[in-house]
DNA sequence: TAATATACTGCACGCATGTACACTTTTCAA
DNA sequence: TTGAAAAGTGTACATGCGTGCAGTATATTA
């Protein structure tokens, strides 16, 4: 993508801002004030040059017709940073050891996902406590033996699930508990979908 | 907040999702347009209804003026939703099971938070796995006992953190390993933060 | 040395747009 | 049964606002 001027940075930062913290897109008129200009045919050269570049782009004839370029529109630095490795003197949240950020919605794309509070801790030798949440892609059935949500009579439960014939099995993963057979013919079993990921919140 | 009739909330809805999707604020013919009025003055009606009830505000004279209430701007919808009791019948992501989202900067608040990838299993018993991403408050010392990141030389670990006198211990959980003795005088030791978070990703 | 991008001023055109006034109909609570 | 809120139609007006044309001046590039 092609370099922007000094200024043309400024003005771009300035169309940015305004839609990102008061939600509006700026008029020309309303850019010129900001830079001082009295004419509106200053910012027109702005604004084609910043439409050349890529930067935005625009509705013609519409009011407040400007759009700021995807790439450009927020996304990029939300969620909580991610730190690699630790360089030496460095404090630890130092930008240069940044590897990424870790978002939710990233990891587990869009639609198809929900969290479920885990209940017991039946699955604590998966690593899976009381009162964690399990992150569960919604999909009709798992592989036999995959973690996932088993909707027995309307209340949802995270197992590891088998099925065989006319019944499922809810396997637990603690000693203490039994595998629960559930008769598929006599009972309302669903899958409520595959577990792919646990997230605990400790303090 | 006084409610909205069925027709208001879908003007409204309209507003919110032109903003929130497309990036713009509809004009008053837009709406008009949208719904099939011949006259700008019905959704005049609805736009004083829409402020009046506090949904909206407006910038007087101002074109493509609207500006859509905080409370509905967005982030409530943020994360993954989270499932509460399954509804009897309902599909188990139906919007009456709706019990919230799940989001991270949600659940750990802006700016003193980080992510650290767990390596090995020493922290096992604790529930905290090779892999896992710890969420980390970013502070410079913990209670005696609590998990924390122990920057040991520039490494950083995870462990339950003890300092006595000139001495800081860093107890694993897994009874394979056995606790690490740090000297404070000789070595370079620093507290990175609390774990106040784990997260596992295992699709 | 000519051409092109950058960075402006100043004025004007004309549609876009918020707003105002006048009126009709239906619904629903006091 | 009166009256307010809701849901419209139709017309009109002033100004907001994007755009076009005509210039000027200074760098940068070919």
């Amino acid at each position: 993508m092609k370099s922007l001027t000094d200024k043309q940075q400024e003005v771009f930062e300035f169309i940015r801002s305004c839609v990102r913290d008061e939600n509006y897109v700026p008029t020309v008129r309303e850019i010129g004030e900001r830079f001082g200009f009295s004419s509106t045919n200053s910012v027109r050269g702005y604004l084609e040059a910043l439409e050349k570049k890529g930067y935005i782009s625009r509705r013609p004839h519409s009011s407040r017709g400007i759009e700021i370029a995807g790439e450009f529109l927020e996304n990029a630095e939300r969620g909580i940073p991610i730190v690699g490795r630790v360089a030496a003197g460095a404090p630890i949240t130092a930008i240069e050891n940044l590897d990424g950020y870790l978002e939710l919605e990233n990891l587990y794309a869009a639609d198809n996902h929900y969290a479920l509070r885990v209940r017991g801790d039946s699955m604590i030798d998966d690593g899976i406590w009381d009162g964690d949440f399990a992150i569960v892609r919604n999909q009709p059935r798992v592989e036999n033996g995959e973690i996932g949500v088993a909707v027995v009579e309307g209340e949802a439960t995270v197992k590891r699930i088998v099925i065989s014939g006319r019944t499922a099995q809810l396997i637990p993963a603690n000693s203490l508990y039994s595998p629960i057979h559930v008769d598929l013919e006599s009972t309302d079993f669903r899958v409520g979908g595959k577990v792919v990921g646990v997230h605990r919140v400790l303090y």
